[in-house]
DNA sequence: CCCTCCCAAAATATCGATATTTATTGACAT
DNA sequence: ATGTCAATAAATATCGATATTTTGGGAGGG
């Protein structure tokens, strides 16, 4: 007999499902960085078994979200200004890599690829902060897409969702930017289709640096 | 009451014992590249239990020496000559980077502990390959570990781990080099104490893109 | 002869309970 | 008051059993 809880399908498996919640919680902040996560206290957030818990927060060790302490349980990874200019200045190099790879290989299909989840990234602008994040990060994902470099790739992916984290902590404290972002997102697309790799990549580094710049500011930790 | 199994003492959880053991057999080649990996047999393997065995899978994931197929388990990496040449270049990049912030940061500490560890390296050289490996890696973290990048030591670390397993697949093949590794080794260490970036990293990069030569050839994969 | 569908066998994922370990509290001696 | 130590409480880690899913191998139909 199959229980149905949730709302009819059940997509994942409970690990992975669980994997992804959690993964949100932290990103979002709604578990603190540095928070201690007990595994009982979870089980009942999630309401699923104590293994795929477990096994979810080994995961997020992966991301460098969690942090485990031998036999003394799992917290979620304390945040620090230090951190995140380490953040910054990764992604800054490693992007920068990628991005120039990419475009090094560009072909027809990834040009393509690019307007397409820019177009979407666009429309998702007026939405929800959480819909409007994901396209934003579809987007800058799509512009490293083409650097056959899975690793690269996957260091960046998870760089980028660090930071994320920051601009939630950020977005709680006081003021709201007004610079124009879309502006510096037409100009890197724009770039990127014109195959100018000096262009691209400043511009990149540029949007990056600006964003980090206002959140160094924005954040008191 | 306490049951005493091994040598005496027990050393860590079940778990991490687990990881340390699987992952040394990933990385020598004992359990083959691409090869699943059922719990129920690295259950004997390891004598524990499934819960042990899952989590470390799950760990080693995020060295990217596992993979996991969602609902159908794991397998050990696959390898290959791209996934080589990827590691190669990615570390060149990143330890170039590392390298060169440790540098920048020096401290006479920091040159103690290159000495040291060098003198280690050097000591262990005659002895098992197992022992000389284990310094080796210890030499060359060393020289990153100024950095004041965690997250960049960690990357390199993790790719150190992976470029490894290429290693124990040509030493399979035939050919055994005779290039004076011994005095790359010194040069690169006289660079670092000299504090002299350029030169430094230049040897260092040196003495990876020899050994991914002579890897590169010897394996056939 | 090949393809599809279904049934057994194997393997994975998950649960609930237990054993270990760490954290906390309060009494007692200083 | 204060620091130490033992007993208790809480939390983690691990086990063994069960439910679910995937895999492999025919039987039957095309």
């Amino acid at each position: 007999m199959t229980m149905i809880d949730e709302t009819q399908v059940k997509e994942t498996s409970a690990t992975h499902g669980a994997y992804l919640t959690l993964r949100d919680m932290i990103l979002t902040g709604e578990l603190p960085a540095g928070q201690k996560l007990k595994i009982e206290q979870l089980r009942g957030l999630l309401n699923t078994g104590a293994s795929p818990v477990r096994e979810a927060l080994s995961l997020l060790t992966s991301d460098m979200l969690v942090e485990r302490i031998d036999q003394r349980g799992f917290r979620a990874a304390p945040a620090s200004k230090a951190n995140f200019a380490e953040i910054l200045a990764l992604r800054c190099t490693l992007e920068d890599l990628a991005l120039r790879q990419s475009i090094a290989n560009a072909t027809p299909d990834w040009e393509e690829q690019l307007v397409l989840t820019h177009h979407h990234m666009k429309r998702a602008s007026g939405q929800g902060t959480k819909l409007f994040e994901e396209a934003h990060k579809t987007f800058h994902m799509a512009l490293l897409a083409n650097s056959e470099s899975p690793m690269l790739e996957r260091f960046c992916a998870q760089l980028y969702d660090l930071n994320i984290r920051y601009r939630y902590l950020a977005a709680k404290s006081a003021t709201y930017q007004k610079r124009d972002v879309s502006a510096e997102h037409e100009e890197i697309l724009d770039a990127a289709i014109q195959r100018d790799q000096d262009r691209a990549s400043a511009s990149l580094l540029s949007h990056y640096r600006l964003t980090g710049d206002y959140l160094s500011r924005a954040l008191d930790i």
